[in-house]
DNA sequence: GCATATAATGAACATAGATTCACAGACTGA
DNA sequence: TCAGTCTGTGAATCTATGTTCATTATATGC
């Protein structure tokens, strides 16, 4: 699932090395998750990735650096799987019900850090998160355009209800973020297939236009 | 606006005492809520309340008391206006009126800060905020019940689409969670009457249960 | 097995920022 | 005007943490 490098046939040295920095990447991730970045410490960091302090900085710069890397990365591979699986989709609904899975499935796998990559990028109260690399910002934009786009089709079809696409885009968000950040802090016994059917017929039900 | 104490008929120099309590508090505020906990600095309070750093610490006892008396005091404020406007509301229907216009009111009144408020005392991406005072914490669960069961009543009254009251609040949450956190992106130019009027109108579109 | 290159280490250093405290100024009552 | 008290001050202190680098360990090629 992860962003698996194409490790193929490099030179085994270098291959290593690769390893070495993803694996202090996704130390880096988790610690960053618990405790955001300025909570959270370089000697945390190397603690988690079970190497010495030093050795982070044979691979990063700095720690703004590691931090800005975690996060492309994250943002990246969600951005491709939300091209794949939602832009991918013929039917609004059937995209609408992608955009679902594919945020619970994203809150699974990364916790914590999920919250990050599909909310607006808002300075998160201001320090939690740095600036995002321009890239990833212009990523995320498009990728909001074209879901917008999606959805105006549904309305004009007439099944999604006719607030703006815009609005209703951003309800979508709001609402995923809702629950997700409702399962972050008490963790539901439900197994994830259950959430997911249930947050999806709660979704539908709002943004389906009755028929009269 | 603000929660001015009943400063009446105290000796000067207690009311002074009291009205530089609320300076440096309300600086404090301004400067959190540009950078978060972590990210402000004693001395950017200080400067911003203009006192020396040191009188801070005639008032606070540290810097975390000071974060923690700025955040109960805005709970406090809002949870009582929420009690007035929306839980003493009768119709469900004016009640989720009342909550949007309360949250903009928020947004406006306390920018950046308003965030924290209504939104589920998630610790924010770990760090951001500091525990909550249990106090606090104990009141705003009880709006969030009492809240889920104006909106209990909506349903039964067959006013608001029936999915679970518990889901609805959760919904209604994150779609203002989204337009505030838009707003504060982008300062809109639309004025505040305008912006609630839309909201109002895009949330009860999705809401109410349409007549068949 | 040795010489060299490469990687890992963690103690030492530098800095930022929270907290303290000895001092200065202002006010009070006589 | 003067002693006494209270308030404000900001330089000095202490601590936490990001970063460096001389040293040690490991791997590679001969």
């Amino acid at each position: 699932m992860g962003g698996e490098e194409p490790t193929q046939g490099l030179p085994r040295k270098e291959r290593e090395r690769l390893a070495h920095r993803r694996e202090i990447a996704e130390a880096a991730e988790r610690v960053f998750a618990r405790n955001g970045y300025r909570g959270s410490t370089v000697e945390q960091i190397a603690q988690e990735a079970e190497f010495a302090v030093g050795t982070l900085y044979n691979f990063f710069q700095s720690k703004e650096e590691l931090y800005e890397e975690v996060l492309a990365s994250l943002i990246e591979q969600a951005l491709a799987l939300f091209g794949e699986r939602v832009l991918g989709e013929e039917d609004p609904v059937k995209a609408v019900e992608a955009v679902i899975e594919l945020r619970v499935a994203l809150l699974d796998e990364h916790k914590g850090f999920a919250r990050v990559v599909f909310q607006t990028p808002l300075a998160e109260h201001g320090d939690a998160s740095l600036a995002l690399p321009p890239r990833a910002l212009a990523l995320i934009g498009e990728a909001q355009t074209a879901f917008t786009q999606v959805l105006e089709r549904g309305i004009a079809a007439g099944v999604f209800v006719d607030i703006g696409a815009a609005d209703l885009a951003a309800c979508l968000q709001g609402i995923l973020n809702a629950f997700v950040a409702q399962w972050l802090i008490h963790e539901p016994q439900e197994p994830l297939a259950e959430r997911v059917a249930r947050l999806r017929k709660t979704i539908l039900s709002l943004i389906l236009r009755k028929k009269s």
